[in-house]
RNA sequence: CGGGACGUGGCUCAGCCUGGUAGAGCACAGCGUUCGGGACGCUGGGGUCGGAGGUUCAAAUCCUCUCGUCCCGACCA
């Protein structure tokens, strides 16, 4: 490919509306160009890339013994209707009318399309397993879109769900998918870690998500150091230490005069205790009225956690006026001891013999308040968020906290969409029965942007081999001079004879132009040729990741190269 | 949706406070000189200053409303 034949608008600048390093230098590169909020075009060379990527998909989906298949983007309001998501999905769905005011939505996943067709066309269980993928454009409405490709709202999605007479056949399915999700991101060069996850509202029981880790991710995920438990922490399990013995029972509470001190540690300061001594009263609201938790000061309470217990779609904390009317007192002062509420409290508040808690009177905590005696929970669980000093749940080894980018999320339906829509089949003895449900989600093109967020420097992208839009950079330095042109224009030939993807910088631009533009584009392999090197008979060869050129001798250059290309894409 | 910032040639921004001829650099076109890490000179094209109202003799600038974009929080591939 001639670079003046192709369209590679590349800028020197950073726009300004770019945060995230990916996002920079892909508008940078003149890959993508922004259309709306989250809405983007993918120019020659994103494309190129995003290709790349949807084929390493294809290739380790089919290899699994996933099909294909292609889902309509539009699509009807019934069925979602009829699976009940249509109310519960929220503003994130983009519906709207056609001509005849029928009601449709662009699809943000495809679980109530891909359970209609095979409830329409799988009867046997002769005709199971069944995983059928597709990789296509989804919409999905976000709150606030962000960071370019990773948070679009238009987005490329691989989508996979299977369908299994029983459940040791879709963990076996789940199985499969694991190991392709591991090969997938493997072949892609991304440094990546699975962590256990949250199901979400797409329901289920189990679920695994994979994550790149990058410092900019917008995940945090719990990591053991002794053993391979990771899990993202929403998820990550606390185990309840043991506690220090506290008070004896018997003191009765008492009030304690904190003037305007509110906050856990304006408490802990003022009274001379640990923010640990102290128990902090939130009010939410949920979809079935408002609750009260409990967290120790110093913890964070993991809303996810809440939401599970609760069993609720809603959860938010309740405005100053709100938590007025149902305290009485101002934010700050709030505690359990005469609320009438329902207190959900965390397993570690719940072993506490003698906390601090507000008063629900302005500017006054109590002391020695004991659970059980001065008010009732209704109940305890693990409701806080995991931190680095808590211990593994599988080990009890040591924790890091780490960053990641979540590039793919794989579930364990089970029955809840074949349930809703009918999807059933007929078994060995003629009785009908449900199908087992799996689904596999890969975020295609937030993959190009993770990539980019873990190779990158101050000169541009690093891309991995396998999904560089070309794996060589070919520069002639002075395209005017006979020999040099000569030269470049047959090695340029003989190496796309050879399936070598080679990038031709055949500009009329000094050579410090070229350079940059290579560098931000982040070719792996760069080959320059000039009067110096053929003085020579080589050309100078350079990784993009290495500092250092190699003079290459013209009649090893293409070997060497295509040596290069067979190591990094398959180790 | 709550909090913050910003909309001026394709890109980065100045001008706005204190109203009075729309500017710079980059990019683009032409010519010339250059040619191993984003060259230089000359010439040239391109902007209803996001939009709508208002105040004023006069609005990029002041006021009101609107639309859009980005950043921080609740969603998710």
């Amino acid at each position: 490919m001639l670079f003046s034949r192709t369209l590679i608008p590349t800028l020197k600048e950073t726009p300004s509306e770019a945060e995230a390093v990916s996002h920079k230098l892909l508008l940078r590169a003149g890959m993508i160009r922004k259309l709306a909020s989250g809405i983007y075009n993918y120019l020659p060379l994103g494309l190129k890339v995003l290709r790349k990527v949807e084929r390493i998909v294809r290739e380790e989906m089919d290899r699994s013994g996933a099909l294909e298949v292609l889902l309509p983007a539009v699509q009807p309001s019934e069925l979602w209707e009829e699976s009940g998501r249509w109310d519960v999905y929220g503003k994130e769905l983009l519906r709207f009318m056609d001509r005849h005011e029928r009601q449709y939505c662009f699809g943000p996943t495809h679980e109530e399309i891909i359970t209609d067709l095979v409830r329409k066309e799988v009867h046997s269980y002769r005709q199971m397993p069944l995983n059928l993928y597709q990789i296509q454009v989804k919409f999905r409405d976000e709150i606030r879109p962000r960071f370019g490709l990773i948070r679009g709202r238009e987005f490329i999605m691989k989508d996979a769900y299977s369908f299994d007479v029983d459940e040791a056949g879709a963990e076996a399915c789940y199985q499969r998918m694991y190991d392709a999700y591991n090969r997938i991101f493997a072949r892609c060069g991304l440094n990546f870690k699975v962590v256990e996850a949250d199901s979400g509202p797409i329901g289920g029981s189990f679920s695994h998500e994979f994550m790149v880790l990058a410092d900019t991710g917008e995940d945090l995920l719990a990591s053991c150091t002794a053993c391979d438990y990771a899990a993202n922490l929403e998820k990550a399990e606390v185990v309840l230490q043991a506690g220090k013995p506290g008070a004896a029972v018997g003191k009765a509470p008492e009030p304690l005069l904190t003037p305007n001190v509110r906050t856990v540690e304006e408490v802990a300061a003022f009274l001379k205790v640990t923010p640990a001594d102290i128990v902090k009263t939130l009010i939410y609201e949920t979809d079935t009225g408002p609750v009260a938790i409990l967290i120790r000061g110093d913890h964070e309470v993991n809303e996810i956690k809440v939401k599970n217990l609760l069993g609720v779609t809603d959860l938010i904390l309740a405005g100053l006026i709100r938590v007025q009317e149902l305290t009485g007192a101002e934010v700050g002062f709030a505690g359990p001891v005469g609320l009438k509420l329902p207190i959900y409290a965390d397993q570690a508040v719940a072993g506490l013999a003698a906390m601090i808690t507000g008063a629900n009177r302005d500017n006054y905590h109590l002391k020695n308040v004991h659970p059980g005696r001065d008010f009732k929970i209704t109940e305890a669980a693990d409701l806080r968020s995991i931190t680095a000093q808590d211990p593994c749940p599988r080990c009890g080894g040591a924790l890091t906290l780490l960053r990641g980018i979540e590039v793919g999320h794989i579930f364990k339906l089970g029955l809840k969409y074949s349930k809703a829509l009918r999807a059933t089949y007929l078994d060995q003895d003629g009785k009908e029965q449900l199908i087992y449900m799996g689904c596999y989600g890969i975020g295609v093109s937030r993959i190009v942007a993770a990539a980019i967020e873990q190779g990158h420097d101050d000169h541009g992208i690093v891309f991995p081999m396998a999904l560089a839009p070309f794996q060589v950079c070919l520069i002639p330095i002075a395209v005017n001079d006979p020999v040099v042109w000569e030269c470049v224009e047959r090695l340029h030939a003989e190496l796309e004879a050879q399936g070598v993807e080679v990038l031709l910088d055949d500009r009329d631009e000094r050579p410090g132009v070229k350079f940059k533009d290579c560098d931000l584009l982040g070719l792996p392999l760069r080959v320059v040729v000039g009067a110096k090197t053929l003085a020579q008979d080589a050309a100078e060869v350079r990784h993009r990741s290495s500092p250092n050129n190699l003079m290459v001798p013209l009649k090893d250059l293409i070997p060497y190269l295509k040596g290069q290309i067979a190591q990094e894409l398959h180790g």
